[in-house]
DNA sequence: AAGTGGTCTAGACCACGGG
DNA sequence: CCGTGGTCTAGACCACTTG
């Protein structure tokens, strides 16, 4: 117990909560006060910490009664894989998703089949199209579109391809993702998306448009995905006024 | 310029980025020193209003350089009629929703076309069905269907159907709703569906599921919304890392 | 009245970005 | 190096719930 962040206070208490390790019989935590006796911490950074549980929906708070855990005797909401953890919240476990096809090509801005919401481009600027096939436990998931600025990212080879773009563009290039616009819609899929999913043109496809920036505000890529309407939920937990 | 609470400054802030009466050329914010010598709070204080701004995504923060408002010189996203906010975010401006068809009535949890992730009920509990079609500007928008549960909302007036039920609920009978779980997916259109928005059933429909909570964390009801996927787009800003 | 979470202040030090 | 935002502490008072 050395040396607690709001980052380490807030998964020790998840740890704990997953645990079972935390709470009575009714799912009620301690109080602050009680928790500040055992972790030697502020209150800011308590509550900090406990504000993040209640944004990702372990647990809500209330003025005068105390904190409880939410899903403390049955299970955690019904997350299947597939499911899609929209905050950084409850949805655990790991994807087995896998790049089936992949592709790659250099393109002109008047080229690329959709734009970010906000930017304007230079007529000759260029995108790096990346357009991947992806399984989930070896069944047709998703079809993915991106564009990425070649300015920023610089080559794209293809063992990133394979996996998390963004995971591998920040481990191997230092390029973190600080925010994104998402956008969620729904639309037929074309004949070629639907032979892929083994579904008929004109079928549901569950879209998800994401304009994604660094930290210091740049554009560093924006995409499409086409989910299988069968397979994909997106899970949002919201917590009003905060 | 008395009494500036967390809200408050928010609020002044946003107004005045709206305006553009705030941030330089670049839209650069002013920094937190000087915004406090502006404004009479703590930096504490001020720190949570602008955190706020930057989880809706009017600003986005950087150590070392500052503050940047997003959408300075060109307008703020896109959002159209029909476009959601899923924070409590860039999307203003009144919609011209109305309720065309209404129904209500008493139900068994046998009844029920789909039940929360959660919650188990007693067998002879009963929800409240309501189910509405409305539309945006007059054009078949979207159809909804709630469980509310009778002990908690009481009776459900004709007039409260017209609008927006959490609002009557919260103006009414002071039931608020402090989070939500969402669930969101696409799946094709029954008959019965594809006729009110004039498409063809097996059609694309957006559909949201809601399960909606009160402070003390009791479930006030569940839901499920079919959009027009032709009219509706979900938005959300994501902010990572806090 | 007592105990809970919610808000707010004042101050300190740290980490990062850019001259 | 300086100025920026990021983290953290200690303490006070307020608002709400419950007995």
């Amino acid at each position: 117990m050395t040396k607690l962040s709001i980052e380490d206070l807030a998964a020790e208490l998840i740890r704990k909560i997953e645990a079972g390790d935390i709470g009575n019989e009714q799912g009620k935590m301690p109080s602050e006060r009680e928790l500040l006796a055992i972790y030697p911490v502020s209150r800011y950074t308590l509550r900090q910490a406990l504000n993040k549980l209640s944004k990702m929906g372990w647990i809500y708070q209330m003025q005068g009664r105390g904190s409880y855990i939410r899903f403390h005797n049955n299970q955690k909401p019904t997350i299947e894989q597939g499911d899609l953890g929209f905050n950084e919240d409850l949805t655990r476990g790991e994807k087995n998703i896998r790049t089936v096809k992949a592709s790659k090509r250099l393109v002109k801005v008047s080229e690329a089949l959709f734009l970010p919401s906000q930017k304007q481009f230079a007529k000759d600027q260029h995108f790096i199209e990346v357009q991947r096939f992806r399984t989930l436990d070896d069944k047709p998931y998703l079809i993915e579109r991106s564009y990425y600025i070649p300015e920023i990212v610089g080559e794209i080879s293809e063992t990133m391809m394979e996996g998390s773009m963004f995971q591998a563009l920040a481990e191997e290039k230092q390029l973190t993702v600080a925010f994104i616009d998402k956008f969620i819609q729904s639309k037929p899929l074309s004949q070629e998306q639907a032979a892929f999913f083994h579904l008929e043109e004109g079928m549901p496809a569950l879209i998800v448009r994401d304009d994604s920036y660094l930290r210091n505000g740049e554009l560093l890529a924006f995409s499409m995905i086409h989910y299988d309407y069968r397979m994909a939920t997106l899970y949002m937990h919201k917590k009003l006024f905060v």
